[in-house]
RNA sequence: GUGCCCGUAGCUCAGCUGGAUAGAGCGUUUCCCUCCGAAGGAAAAGGUCGUUGGUUCGAAUCCAAUCGGGCACGCCA
């Protein structure tokens, strides 16, 4: 409907259009204004194209305005202010939408428009040296909805989780793990043995014992060289076993996991580093001092393998071969952004910390320079969840294993509250998660408001099916509709009508937060509906005198359920037919 | 010292990429159950959109300064 509206005001605009002059229905501008006594809708092409087309605002408006009162679908049409084209449709235009919901199963919100192009979509990517916290739950729910999102424009989606599974970091994971082993078969160890750089959580003593079970005393009192890889790649098994158990706790599922040491094995790193070579990106040379180090004693300059990111945007250019020879850890992420390009890629995704900001623009030099600009990475950053305990902060160290862990949150919120939690707020705002509040607010949580007027739905289809018998789909959708014409209901239909288009923006822009805004906003305006019914009742649902008239109300509420069942999907929270 | 993010009602936050008189929830005040679920609805009060300039028909939104808060900053991963 949206579509033809637009064709119409573009071709209005037509006539106007000079050589070189484009204008394209995506930049057309057509939603509800604000103040509804305006209209139904508004655009404000008038004032848009008005400097571009070198026309005056109110030639522009006249002529859409013309076009406009000729469509079917247009009831009234006016200008306004400064060249605003108001305008309202017939109220049938609205109720046909109904049926098209309806018939649409749950897919109403689907439209092919990136023609299923591959995308890849990594997050999450937590280094397996510990269990998910909380940070990590918000990563995880932010990825899995933009993933949702993206599936619903078009878009073939890829689910991955890279995995960082070598490095000084995993030797130090398995030294602690040395720690704990010989600690679980009689050694006295203390605190003190634990370097800064180890890890010393419980969960490490846990899955000590386990290797004890399994594999008894035999890397006991053996050098280091005759363990450590083995100590290495038991702890990454064991511990990205439950990294994937936490994410299935919060319905969380990865379409694939890439390994960070499979990909070194295939020396991706060196052809990596020969395509850049290549072109001649990549030269011997010493990086600048930060500004922000005076003391010199602070700096030492040192000759390095470094990659010319500067070229791509970026600030400085970056290390990828240390002084000793080794690769640097961005080198790893050359030779895996590589892998994504060569598996198809040119679209890419990545769900970040904010903590990792000063490495976005590396990154996407990185892909840049890689695929030859064929390829494109965005990046999005989301700010960390500052957990509290009844108003006071909880400190976290992964290191110190002093942190709230994923599955804990979930055990004591569920997974509905914890990703509600986690993605009804813009991804650049904090978010205080008081653990104590989450529980005690649970009535107070627009989640449930929303799954409220869910089960309200399913209350009346209950009521009416248990006096009726079953209620046939079809006949909700050829039902006739014009009695719907109260203002509490075109007011539901119009929101409904409008998922679509907020689900595309919400994809585009990759704002998953919008989803639960505009579910509550249909909620709201359901249980305007539902109460208006209770005053007066001529608008209530079911009036077992008028069946036709009956019908016609439960298509609008059929058409409501799917869009909320679209929405839940979206977020991944599991609709409730009954509140307990 | 530099870069990124945030600053909107007493509190927690929206504001759909520059649109009309600034929007919700919680809290406060007043109404609405003989009724498909009141875990709801209707209404009132509450604002110098951190501050100051600039861009234009038009700014919470864009630009420049500035203040306050968060994050990060050569071989850690």
């Amino acid at each position: 409907m949206f579509s033809s509206i637009r064709e119409c005001i573009l071709g209005a605009m037509r006539p106007f259009l000079r050589p070189g002059i484009v204008a394209s229905c995506d930049e057309i501008l057509v939603e509800p204004p604000k103040d509804k006594t305006f209209g139904d809708l508004y655009t404000n092409v008038a004032m848009m194209f008005a400097k571009r087309l070198r026309v005056a605002p109110k030639v522009l408006a006249e002529a859409v305005c013309k076009a406009l009162s000729k469509n079917e679908n247009v009831s009234e049409v006016s200008i306004a202010g400064a060249g605003f084209i108001n305008f309202r449709l017939h109220n049938k235009a609205w109720q046909s939408v109904i049926a098209e919901i309806i018939g649409s199963g749950n897919y109403y919100s689907y439209s092919n428009i990136f023609n299923d192009a591959p995308i890849n979509l990594e997050f999450v990517s937590a280094n397996p040296t510990g269990p998910l916290h909380t940070g990590h739950a918000r990563n995880a729910v932010f990825g899995s909805v933009v993933a949702n999102l993206l599936e619903r424009v078009g878009y073939k989606v890829t689910r991955e989780f890279y995995i960082n599974d070598q490095g000084n970091q995993i030797k130090f994971l398995a030294r602690s793990m040395y720690l704990r082993y010989r600690e679980t078969l009689g050694d006295t160890i203390s605190e003190d043995d634990f370097t800064s750089d180890m890890y010393c959580g419980e969960y490490i003593k846990d899955l000590a014992k386990g290797l004890v079970e399994e594999h008894g005393d035999k890397y006991l009192n053996k050098d280091e060289s005759e363990w450590l890889p083995f100590f290495c790649r038991y702890s990454i098994d064991k511990l990205m076993k439950n990294v994937k158990r936490d994410l299935a706790l919060l319905g969380v599922v990865m379409d694939k996991y890439t390994s960070e040491a499979k990909l070194c094995e295939r020396n991706l790193v060196s052809e990596a580093l020969e395509i850049l070579k290549k072109h001649g990106d990549i030269y011997e040379g010493i990086l600048p001092r930060p500004k922000g180090i005076t003391d010199s004693d602070e700096w030492e300059e040192r000759p390095q393998t470094l990659f010319r990111s500067t070229k791509y945007g970026d600030d400085i250019d970056r290390a990828i071969r240390k002084a000793d020879g080794t690769w640097t850890y961005f080198a790893g992420d050359l030779a895996y952004h590589l892998d994504k390009i060569q598996r198809g890629f040119a679209k890419m995704i990545a769900i970040l910390g904010a903590d990792h900001n000063g490495y976005v623009k590396r990154l996407k030099s990185a892909v840049n320079a890689l695929s030859g600009g064929h390829a494109n990475l965005e990046v999005r950053l989301y700010q960390l969840v500052n957990f509290l305990e009844n108003g006071k902060p909880v400190r976290m160290s992964k290191r110190a294993g002093t942190f709230i862990t994923l599955k804990e949150v979930v055990e004591r919120v569920g997974k509905d509250v914890t990703r509600y939690m986690m993605i009804s707020r813009h991804h650049d705002v904090m978010i205080d998660f008081d653990f104590v509040k989450a529980v005690e607010q649970s009535m107070d949580n627009p989640l449930f408001y929303i799954q409220y007027a869910y089960a309200r739905i399913c209350s009346v289809f209950r009521y009416f099916e248990a006096e009726n018998g079953k209620i046939d789909k079809n006949e909700l959708m050829d039902c006739d509709k014009s009695m719907l014409s109260d203002d509490a209901e075109l007011s539901l239909i119009k929101a409904l009508v409008f998922w679509k288009e907020q689900i595309k923006s919400a994809a585009i822009a990759i704002e998953p937060h919008r989803v639960p805004a505009y579910m509550q906003n249909i909620a709201s305006l359901f249980h305007a509906l539902w109460n208006k019914g209770k005053i007066n009742t001529d608008l209530r649902f079911i009036d077992t005198a008028n069946r036709k008239c009956t019908i016609a109300r439960l298509s609008i509420l059929l058409a409501t359920k799917s869009i909320l069942e679209d929405g839940f999907d979206i977020i991944g929270v599991t609709p409730m037919s009954e509140m307990r």
